[in-house]
DNA sequence: CAGCATCCGACGGGATACTG
DNA sequence: CAGTATCCCGTCGGATGCTG
């Protein structure tokens, strides 16, 4: 495996899995791209709802890179008032299948964090 | 799917996902791991001539953070010249076919962009 | 050999206010 | 409704130098 340098949109990356990683990595990105698929079709405003703590401006941003990224389609209509619908592109949803998988290793992980290993004796607690 | 607020190592996060990402979002982490998995062990050192673009100081920073997560296990042996060993523990061990989902979307969506749909007249070029 | 300490710049991300 | 435009700050990560 070697890791010479490429670049996506002015990012470098070395390898795919940091390439996976600028994709998804934003701190928005992989919740939206879930409710993307289960709901298959969302306006802005739905996605805002069912994200609460994400500001408008966030929001926006995430949006604007997962399209300019090719994994969210962006679909505007031209009326008044806006109306703008988000879906997953088809690359977008065969990333599902990744997310899934890292879903389930974070809930095998957290089953271990509260079996004790790490938090062993470190005043842990949990909200 | 609800997704209340929890925390790890003072790091928040609202649902697996994002568990999973803190946790090899660091830019070196995914690789060190890799390595991990591939080679079983490895000293300080042997990482570094792995990865010869990270600075010592991100390396240790990131062993450290693995280490603290559960993921690595750090063997130090009291000698002189110093030797430590790293090895993935069970749980890390664990989070390698999710690296290697990732890195298997990371395949395919190079060649998606390459195929043009994001890139298309933008200029881009391969180095 | 395997690190820690310090300084520093870039940028991801939040708060707030305004608009076609 | 679906965004922009500013301002701002914390943190991630790089460069360099020192040590048990």
């Amino acid at each position: 495996m070697t890791c010479s340098m490429k670049d996506l949109n002015g990012k470098e990356y070395k390898c795919f899995f940091e390439l996976t990683l600028l994709v998804i990595g934003g701190k928005w990105k992989p919740i939206i791209l879930y409710f993307l698929f289960r709901e298959k079709v969302l306006r802005f405003g739905e996605l805002r709802k069912r994200i609460p703590e994400v500001t408008e401006r966030m929001l926006t941003k995430q949006l604007r890179e997962l399209e300019s990224d090719g994994l969210v389609h962006r679909e505007v209509y031209k009326v008044v008032p806006p109306k703008v619908e988000y879906t997953l592109t088809p690359i977008g949803e065969r990333l599902i299948p990744v997310l899934e998988s890292m879903r389930e290793w974070g809930v095998e992980y957290e089953e271990f964090l509260y079996d004790g290993e790490v938090l062993k004796g470190e005043g842990y607690e949990k909200k």
